[in-house]
DNA sequence: CTCTTGACTGAGG
DNA sequence: GCCTCAGCCAAGA
């Protein structure tokens, strides 16, 4: 995929659409993956126009593994249910064993 | 071009 | 560890 061609929104959906089954990731860490470490927040306002797209927004939280976005979604919890559907333990919003479940686009894409 | 808007983050207290 | 503040920067008006 030529990221390169691709405005910063679409680089961070073809990120996150990497994101494995049961696994969550930063808007930071997606950032720096693209290069642009200082832009996490454009990582969290693109997911803003995920929708509609088959991207995994639920799988992306912020460093501390809190589900900042939750309140983008429909209802109060879908976010939530949505990862503990995949296996991801969710409590008031704060991801459980978040640094087990964590994955490093970084680490693990080319 | 300028200004605003953030689903963020790191540093300092 | 928590809270607050300021820097960050792409996109849209």
């Amino acid at each position: 995929m030529q990221l390169d061609t691709l405005s910063f929104f679409d680089k961070v959906y073809e990120v996150a659409k990497q994101i494995p089954y049961g696994r969550v990731t930063s808007y930071g860490a997606i950032a720096k993956y693209l290069g642009a470490a200082r832009s996490a927040r454009m990582v969290g306002y693109a997911m803003n126009g995920s929708h509609g797209k088959d991207v995994p927004a639920h799988r992306v939280v912020n460093r501390k593994g809190v589900l900042t976005g939750k309140h983008h979604f429909d209802g109060t919890n879908l976010m939530q249910q949505l990862l503990e559907s995949e296996g991801v333990e969710v409590i008031e919003n704060q991801i459980q064993n978040f640094e087990v479940v964590f994955w490093d686009p970084s680490k693990h894409l080319s």
